[in-house]
DNA sequence: GGTGCCATGTAATGGGTTACATGATTGC
DNA sequence: GCAATCATGTAACCCATTACATGGCACC
């Protein structure tokens, strides 16, 4: 999966310049691309030159000029079709699972450690994210089919579980 | 989080070739790299440069030489220091959480093809992984402090939990 | 006769990352 | 004075992937 789609997808909404584009990758971990600077401007030539999008250039002053992106009806249709394509199944990567298949080469009070400090920074993270989700849903006068919160929800519990199996590890480990 | 440090878990746990850790790789979903030559051999030259393993080649007939790979005390305590490193967040990157955000970009039933399908496929995914477990925790006589079995159930566990949400998800927009 | 296993490796390519570069404006 | 926002883009690199290459043996 390539993020080509991806901004052909945020482009079907409404137009956008490659700096906006930026934005949308870092307002939500579900689109997991960093969206760094590279990948966005070389991607947009890409679908300029294959004529998915328009490119209107509105010159401001004092400011660098905008390049505002618009998707075209063949952009629309390739966006639809990439939809239709069985998306491929998750992919889950946890450092800390890799990491606790050795959990016999650290010391109990290393490893009690590593524990806690994976447990407090997915707080936080949860914290973020749930703070995300309000904001995203409070905005987004929900448009007739689009799941943006149950999607938002959907993510969070991923990581609110992975904290159970985290703590209920850790009392175990205390326990025993 | 690269594979390098991964590699020297297998070793530390008993000698092996390269052929080997290809497999190991492929053995389970929990280490999440493809596990091709390219990278596994590479890395063994790097290991080995870096006086974290040594090679022991044994010749066969008929065979290619085998490269036996022993991890050394540098390697261990390499190994340790970069389990002691606070494990990242887990990364969780959903195709099809993707493609939903445009769902209202499809027909009632394309959008209830694509949930089929991927439903379908999760559920044999988990079967695999369900046997894979099954086998796994059979064959390895839990050694003191691993959780190998634990690590296996809480990895299907996401699997399970994004099924259950497609499965919730679908029946929401058949009675709706 | 074809497939799969053993066992090593290389080549080409793709996808993604960080960091660099420019430059004005606004706000602390 | 410093950081952040707006807005574009380039350079260097790293990690990973697929495919190619070799070659004998076992099994159906």
């Amino acid at each position: 999966m390539s993020i080509k789609y991806v901004m052909l997808g945020f482009l079907s909404e409404t137009p956008l310049t490659g700096y906006d584009l930026k934005k949308k990758f870092s307002e939500s971990e579900v689109f997991y691309w960093s969206g760094n600077n590279n990948q966005i401007y070389k991607t947009l030539v890409e679908l300029h030159d294959e004529k998915l999008v328009t490119i209107e250039v509105r010159q401001q002053d004092s400011k660098p000029p905008r390049k505002i992106y618009t998707i075209t009806e063949r952009g629309l249709a390739a966006l639809r079709q990439w939809l239709l394509v069985p998306a491929e199944l998750p992919q889950f990567r946890s450092a800390l699972l890799v990491k606790l298949t050795w959990a016999d080469q650290l010391e109990p009070h290393e490893l009690s450690t590593l524990l806690t400090t994976y447990e407090t920074e997915l707080q936080d993270h949860l914290v973020m994210l749930r703070e995300q989700a309000r904001r995203n849903s409070a905005d987004t006068a929900a448009p007739r089919r689009s799941f943006g919160r149950r999607i938002a929800d959907h993510w969070i519990s991923f990581y609110e579980q992975d904290l159970a199996w985290v703590q209920a590890l850790r009392h175990d480990l205390d326990t025993a």
